[in-house]
DNA sequence: TATTAATATATATATAAGTTGATTTTGTCA
DNA sequence: TGACAAAATCAACTTATATATATATTAATA
């Protein structure tokens, strides 16, 4: 009784488990810790307050964005990020917090 | 004002970065899920549990435990791996919940 | 339409991780 | 101590990611 089958090719576990990845990089988690506080930047916005280059911020953003972890809209020469769901700042947080103890 | 320097090379943001790395794979995931349910579990119930082979369990077992995810405990023949912090386990529930939308 | 600003893409190279199967180490007990 | 069970490690191979530099695309505007 209550042997569940795990399956480890579901897609819902694989998705999280690419997501999870792309957080895993302190680039990535320092943009979505300044959309955070700013809650939609633009990529100059973005590379100049992280002092990296535009093409490897260009190349993070895009990489959060294929994994569903940020939305982009563009508006003329812009293109503003944010963050598609609050519960990936959660994810931050509490990553930060079991550093703790 | 207000402008605060963000440095990519902290401790803190690395060790961050690369606990979320490593909680990126779908059997690493499926770890820390069995062990929310039952919170001390040897490598032979985990392998079984899922499936795999027991040198890939050993290895994943072995990663997170030096990322310092996993506390492990050797009794006699057995090895107990157990989730160090609490915070590591509303990770992996908030990557989930975040796909629903 | 030529120029500039903002962003995205391409390519090459370097580094890191995952998988598999075999082997080794560690511990128990007849 | 010899046999077995549990776990860890090794080696070889394959695949995935990161970074850097250069170039291309898109849009605004003089």
């Amino acid at each position: 009784m209550n042997k569940q089958v795990i399956n480890l090719n579901s897609e819902a576990l694989m998705n999280a488990a690419s997501m999870l990845k792309v957080l895993g990089h302190p680039i990535r988690i320092s943009i979505i810790e300044l959309l955070e506080k700013s809650p939609r930047m633009s990529v100059t916005e973005i590379f100049k307050s992280l002092r990296i280059e535009q093409a490897i911020a260009s190349h993070h953003l895009n990489t959060l964005k294929n994994k569903r972890i940020l939305n982009s809209e563009r508006v003329g020469k812009n293109t503003y990020y944010s963050v598609r769901h609050s519960s990936l700042i959660k994810v931050v947080k509490n990553i930060h917090h079991c550093q703790e103890s």
